[in-house]
DNA sequence: ACCTCTTGTTAGTTATAACTAACTAACATA
DNA sequence: TATGTTAGTTAGTTATAACTAACAAGAGGT
């Protein structure tokens, strides 16, 4: 249907077109077939494009990680204050996956899972960057007093990106009957309560 | 190899030789031909016990699940105090997850997401399940005064069952470099200890 | 010993996957 | 306007998937 294009642009839309079919019809079930029909072009154009077939889909990971990393940075440069940094981070991520609601399952695909090795250290490679990322608000949260001690930096951070794994799972299986985001920070404000150096008015009443 | 079984044993024989192939080579990309050169049969041999495949994935998640209820009201039953109980669910989970690894790419495979909505109800019903049972012992601890009333039940049953969706997904992603029951049991003392009624101390202090 | 049901086989069919070979039409530029 | 490059095509090939039809052999009851 649409006419010719140059091939910059064409890999962007074949990239494109896959995550979008990822989420609709699942990653492994994806064929270049229904790629090519969804964008009007014929099958063997696809390979035009991408040798192989894993070449299309670690194209389509570097994409994925090209924008969570520019959300990241956004999300940080937009707030000052430690507590706020860290929420915007964890609601990057979560509007992220909203947005790209094939992600938890390209996580577990064959694709990732067995085939690909590359596909996977890439994403090996972004959830430890996230990790790190929070690790590094969480000790500034810390070093300011707002963060209980006794909880190293290292599980807080675990505990804050397992909520983001759990709200996602639930929203996947549930057929995304919620909004990611809103119930995502919903239960971030619960679990940020609880690290929350309670012991602190403690100390202030007692001290 | 092995002799002609009846048609009981050689069912669950299927079921679980599907359960380990599928950890090896992936929910979706699992056929009947493999299942079959496992067993040390022939392919069609497989339809001569499940109609199609969509009912061969039926009954292993019923396995799954009988097996996890099982699981459940084994560690409910050996612990009596509600703190133990919260523990032994938890832990009977890990364990649960660590001896069928399959488990997690089967919640994001294909034949689940799209293909069999059968499947699909079954794996929310467990879900579902857990998260009551987590609910109920939750609030026994919150009754005895063990736990902050400030959270929800359903709230901390979330935060629970996402720490240990989230140590799974660590676990798979990284290769199963730890072992999950540990790792995940450290990071439920870790979270208990959060949701442990802190403010009572301080009360104790200044009351 | 024979009959019968059940569990298995072999030899297909049909569909769909990735990928290739050979050719064509649009574009850029000298 | 001629020419080389690039994005596209159609028509295959090869492999593998689920599933079927027709036939064979083992085990139990009479």
């Amino acid at each position: 249907m649409s006419g010719r294009q140059s091939a910059e642009e064409r890999k962007a839309q074949i990239v494109a077109e896959v995550l979008r079919l990822a989420d609709e019809i699942g990653p492994d079930r994806l064929s270049t077939t229904d790629v090519a029909r969804a964008i009007g072009l014929s099958q063997p154009a696809i390979f035009r494009h991408f040798p192989t077939k894993g070449a299309l889909w670690l194209a389509v990971a570097e994409d994925i990680a090209d924008r969570l990393q520019r959300d990241w940075v956004a999300a940080e440069g937009g707030a000052s204050e430690p507590h706020a940094r860290l929420k915007a981070l964890i609601g990057a991520q979560l509007t992220a996956i909203s947005a790209t609601p094939a992600l938890p399952s390209i996580l577990f695909s064959r694709e990732l899972q067995v085939d690909n090795q590359a596909l996977r250290d890439v994403f090996r490679g972004l959830l430890g960057a996230f990790q790190s990322r929070l690790v590094a608000v969480i000790n500034d949260l810390q070093a300011a007093g707002d963060l209980k001690r006794d909880v190293s930096p290292e599980d807080a951070a675990i505990l804050l990106t397992s909520l983001v794994q759990g709200v996602a799972i639930r929203w996947t299986l549930g057929a995304r009957g919620f909004s990611l985001p809103q119930e995502g920070l919903r239960l971030f404000d619960v679990q940020l309560a609880l690290l929350n150096a309670q012991e602190d008015v403690c100390d202030e009443k007692t001290g």
